[in-house]
DNA sequence: GCGGACTGCTTACCT
DNA sequence: ACAGGTAAGCAGTCCGCG
């Protein structure tokens, strides 16, 4: 990122802050740092004033860079030693020091004076922002503490004083198991150096949501390049409970009536008074550290910005800079929470999977139980006060899409940005590769190690590559055991703690160590590939992943069992121990990633190797000690009624063998496996039912199957023995045979009836294949615009199309006869492996027609 | 010309 | 712009068939 402030003078003195930012500031071509006080809940800026420079790497010597030398942005060629990982070696190479980040990289194109060094030569480590390669190189890390005195910079930590702290670190202490470490006493520092960053205090955050409505011209979005339509209110939510709109009149909307409370204040602006609108909005915004959007760096703060110049505020009043796919302010912090949410890693581990689409209102109903405001009135239609309040209700979930649920997603970001040594906003705006990325860069420049370009990392693999792949695939995964389709009583859930990360740490598993050039390591091979693993050097992956995972297996997780936490304790560690998830989860996905930087196929085949290796020795043992194992998947495995010995044989023989924490997961008293794969229902000793894969769970499917799925899985809830079984199946048939009456009868409303599905791509992309869905998006052609992203929801009818989108579809022509074969394929994943017989009342037979002799 | 077998596309899920 | 493994439904195609 790269702002535009110019040169100012760096405070003689900071209280103790939290770096939570980092640019570069073109016109004082310098680093810029972002400080925050939590005392005063304002910002700190602080410009370098080491002197510090861009810089890349080149493999030829001074000499044959000489026709650099002659480059004004060039400021110096030198040679300088780093280690090579992967060829494990020291060498010497040429640091090409430039006056400005774009000499480096970025500007492909003009002469060969003109055009950044890596464009004209092979270059290393020129690909990594300015403001990251500053941080990485002062070993100044985001979410640190720091002060200054005297205009000196200087970390400081804050005294962690609870004694539970140091309590644990003896329990950290201990439990550190070496397995092969090279370099056991440094793997124990690194370990104890990321508990004390991570327990730093998380300071409250000041911050203000902002989201602007447009005045929209029929079916035409607004262009935020463009900006050539009225910004018509601006919704403001802050800490502390401020709230604010500000709304433009519009000839001949009215006013209507105030529904919003005495706290929000609403302030009218008359329709020529849009610019200093825009003013007094940016004035607000200035007096808050944090900016938060939901898709305001693809829409609202461009939008804002540009309508801004247009209206002929100057650049230099607008606290806001954009750059190519992203909006920043100049002094503050802007986090679009859309980027987020939109994250895998935070929708599937942070939040479980609770919703499944992007947009503020399915977020906002996940995450908070609530909804947009809907007047079911056209923009253009709501007066004055209804605009304010559904402008301000949007800013206010934004808002509250960060401070639920104890703040745990600013509390995520923080830590996040802690592990991965990166700015708040990037995290909040970029995946989970780059977090990483981020980590094991600032990690090569700790140990003063070259960064691999990919090519070189390529090499290495060539020649295995062209192994048996499975279709569509790169490589093999993870195990899945065939289930033991039928009720079982008594089951034992299993699994390896971490599994991926473990094998990753305890078979050294990295870039440079997976096919390492030490012939004697040969030996060492991994098992089904044709890959072996270093016994020399500890990998750079390896060891930081494995330090992850046991600060996360062996301190957070017996933290969070502490009952004598405080408040504040306790959501600080909820915070790590997720953040440590959600990083290790993806640890082993990065490694076979083609947009990873530090891609490298035989370390992700070799983990998924090892991991089926694994877990089929586990079976084998299982087998031995007479377990019966009734299903697995990847670090799963499902026993039937194991002993309390037995268990612990599992256990021990599994950390004895392969150095894995095998542990019980759960405990169901019984559990339906069908035979398919991930498919099964468990109930639990307290009664709490996991459904997993089953039809009746998926978001596509029609809302009344989804609770008559619900209502059934009540019944079996209860169901606490075998005998009890069979009064269960009664009551479930009852309540099918219901159901499939009502459908016949049209009697459940036709939102109740769709079935919804997400578009991957724009409907028009669909060229190969035109399914159903996308059948139905194309009957709402200029009703709705849907996008890559929306969903779709759609009925099924009879006679041509199939299908009909919600929104104009009538129950006239549902297809009765549909509803009930998805009923009963959805209802038989349960009911088969039950015994239960429903084909008598559902079943159409084949050769019947009609659907009265079908329900009968 | 038609229907079953088959493949491929697409979505949603599991670990 | 983390991975592979699996289920399910449907679209489209191939093949055989007096």
């Amino acid at each position: 990122m790269r702002v535009n402030i110019g040169e100012s003078s760096n405070p003689e003195t900071m209280p103790p802050s939290m770096l939570v930012s980092a640019a570069y500031d073109g016109a004082s071509k310098k680093a810029l740092l972002k400080f925050y006080d939590p005392k005063s809940k304002g910002l700190y800026l602080w410009w370098d004033e080491t002197g510090h420079k861009p810089y890349c790497y080149s493999k030829l010597s001074p000499e044959e860079l000489g026709h650099l030398e002659s480059r004004s942005d060039i400021l110096d060629i030198s040679r300088v030693e780093k280690h090579s990982l992967a060829d494990d070696c020291t060498m010497a190479v040429s640091k090409i020091t430039a006056g400005d980040p774009l000499a480096i990289g970025g500007k492909p194109y003009g002469s060969d004076t003109e055009r950044s060094v890596r464009d004209i030569i092979e270059t290393w480590e020129s690909d990594i922002k300015y403001y990251e390669t500053y941080l990485y190189d002062r070993r100044i890390v985001v979410g640190r503490y720091y002060k200054a005195q005297a205009g000196e910079l200087e970390p400081v930590d804050i005294e962690i004083s609870d004694e539970v702290s140091l309590a644990l670190k003896s329990l950290l202490w201990d439990k550190v198991d070496s397995g092969s470490m090279v370099d056991e006493e440094g793997f124990r520092k690194c370990i104890s150096d990321w508990a004390d960053l991570l327990n730093q205090p998380i300071p409250e955050i000041k911050r203000l949501s902002v989201d602007i409505e447009v005045e929209s011209v029929e079916g035409r979005l607004p262009d935020s390049k463009i900006a050539d339509n009225t910004v018509t209110a601006i919704g403001l939510a802050g800490t502390d409970g401020f709230g604010r709109v500000l709304v433009l009149r519009t000839p001949g909307t009215p006013e209507g009536a105030n529904e919003l409370g005495p706290d929000i204040k609403v302030e009218f602006y008359e329709p020529d008074c849009e610019a200093q609108m825009i003013r007094d909005a940016f004035e607000i915004m200035e007096s808050y550290p944090f900016i938060l959007t939901y898709n305001g760096d693809d829409f609202d703060l461009p939008y804002l910005h540009n309508r801004a110049m247009r209206l002929g505020i100057k650049n230099e009043d607008s606290p806001l800079h954009m750059l190519k796919d992203s909006a920043t302010l100049k002094r503050g912090i802007h986090i679009d929470l859309y980027k987020t949410m939109s994250n895998r890693s935070f929708q599937i581990y942070a939040f479980g999977q609770k919703y499944t689409d992007f947009s503020l209102n399915s977020v906002s109903v996940a995450l908070l139980g609530k909804q947009k405001i809907d007047y079911g009135l056209k923009f253009d239609e709501m007066s004055l006060y209804q605009t304010a309040n559904y402008c301000y209700h949007d800013a206010l979930l934004t808002y509250e899409l960060t401070s639920f649920g104890d703040g745990i997603l600013m509390n995520l970001l923080v830590t996040i940005s802690r592990i991965g040594r990166m700015p708040i906003d990037d995290i909040a705006r970029l995946g989970v590769s780059q977090w990483i990325r981020s980590l094991l860069y600032y990690e090569h420049r700790v140990r003063n190690c070259l960064i691999p370009r990919r090519d070189d990392l390529a090499k290495r693999t060539k020649e295995v590559t062209a192994d048996a792949v499975i279709k569509d695939k790169k490589y093999r995964g993870g195990l899945v055991v065939e289930p033991q389709s039928g009720v079982h009583f008594d089951v034992v859930v299993m699994d390896f703690a971490s599994l991926y990360p473990s094998i990753i740490k305890v078979r050294n598993l990295s870039y440079e160590t997976v096919r390492c050039p030490h012939p004697e390591c040969r030996k060492n091979s991994i098992p089904q590939t044709k890959h072996w693993s270093c016994s020399k050097r500890n990998g750079i992956t390896s060891m930081i992943i494995g330090s992850l995972r046991d600060l996360r297996v062996n301190y957070y997780k017996s933290l969070s069992r502490k009952e004598t936490l405080t408040e504040v304790q306790r959501q600080q560690y909820t915070a790590v121990s997720q953040a440590l998830k959600v990083i290790l989860n993806a640890s082993y996905g990065v490694m076979g990633a083609d947009i990873f930087p530090l891609y490298f196929l035989p370390a992700a085949e070799a983990t998924t190797a090892i991991g089926r290796h694994t877990i089929l020795e586990t079976i084998k043992k299982c087998k031995d000690a007479g377990v019966d194992v009734l299903y697995g998947d990847t670090d799963s495995l499902f026993v039937k009624s194991p002993t309390a010995e037995q268990v612990q044989y599992m256990i021990d023989e599994a950390k004895k063998d392969h150095g894995v924490d095998l542990e019980i997961d759960k405990e169901y008293r019984y559990c339906v496996l069908s035979n398919r794969k991930k498919n099964y229902l468990g109930v639990s000793k307290s009664g709490k039912v996991d459904v997993k894969g089953l039809t009746g769970k998926k978001s596509h499917t029609p809302p009344f199957i989804r609770k008559l799925f619900a209502d059934i899985l009540e019944v079996l809830a209860g169901v606490q023995s075998p005998e009890e079984f069979e009064q269960a199946k009664d009551v479930v048939s009852k309540m099918i045979q219901e159901c499939g009456k009502k459908i016949e009868n049209l009697e459940i409303p036709l939102d109740e009836m769709a079935f919804s599905m997400m578009l991957s791509k724009a409907p028009s992309e669909y060229t190969k294949t035109q399914p159903q869905h996308i059948r139905a998006a194309r009957q709402l052609d200029g009703i709705r615009e849907l996008k890559r992203g929306d969903r779709i929801s759609f009925v099924k009818t009879i006679g041509k199309p199939g299908v009909r989108p919600l929104e104009t579809a009538r129950k006239g022509e549902i297809d009765t006869t549909k509803y009930a074969e998805f009923l009963e394929s959805t209802i038989e994943q349960v009911t088969s492996t039950m015994d239960m017989d429903f084909d008598v009342i559902l079943k159409k037979p084949k050769q019947a027609g009609l659907d009265q002799f079908f329900w009968g």
